[in-house]
DNA sequence: GCTTGACTTGGAGTTAACTCCAAGGTGTAT
DNA sequence: ATACACCTTGGAGTTAACTCCAAGTCAAGC
């Protein structure tokens, strides 16, 4: 699969690609005799677990040591257990936030909502 | 309440308040004769809203929209519904990815709860 | 074998959201 | 009235995460 594909299969960009590569959010890629990226199976997997850490916030930083533990190989288990347990309470942490301004939004809203038929809001 | 005091109040910076006045995320805020801030009720209502929305990701440039909306008056009361609307909706799309993110962190997590007892991973 | 278009790299540039700084003003306690 | 801590501003600097660019390489079609 070219990196073209794969950016269409996930809607990102061959810079975002070749910086994660680069950086090392993701291993190096399988690439051709020619030196052109043709993802497998596996380079896809780490490609989706980057995005799909990236899309919850968990920082770059994070992704990077996670890959360089991987690579470092079967003595890094319970640090790479630990990186993603940070990485769970991190994301439960915004979570709860989301929620508070959703319940602050819910609510303004409302008022807004009482506001139309009124025509003004009667205190902010 | 000094710029001190509600940095100390809500755990932020004097410079990120200051910030958020300057560019109009929250509204002005009340002076003292000498021109130093002295944040009302009011004025801590708007910081309030910063953090919050801030916190869930709503970006900067939103906040800005809707004070600027805010200060235009009554006529403005469902363009700041919209844009609340419009927030809440950015807001629920990541919590979804942040839901995704934490079912494949807790999968994996269990994965490597069960590496501990052999030692390894058997398949990434 | 040449064109054409996608791919490569290293490095520079951009954007959002702060964060820091210097030079000076304010205000309270001695 | 003078020290001292804290406040002010405008503007520059930083950080994370991309994003863009130039110069060159690769490969599919004619």
């Amino acid at each position: 699969m070219t990196i073209k594909e794969v950016c269409e299969k996930y809607n990102l960009t061959p810079d975002t690609l070749r910086y994660y590569e680069r950086v090392g959010v993701i291993p190096e890629v399988t690439r051709t005799a020619g030196g052109i990226r043709d993802y497998q199976e596996e380079d896809i997997g780490w490609v989706e677990h980057a995005i799909c850490m990236r899309d919850a916030g968990v920082p770059v930083e994070m992704l990077i040591e996670y890959v360089k533990l991987f690579q470092e190989g079967d003595s890094t288990l319970e640090a790479r257990a630990n990186l993603l347990k940070e990485a769970r309470v991190q994301i439960l942490e915004a979570k709860k936030k989301y929620d508070a301004a959703l319940e602050k939004l819910d609510y303004k809203i409302g008022r807004y909502e009482i506001a139309k038929k009124t025509g003004k809001l009667t205190w902010e």
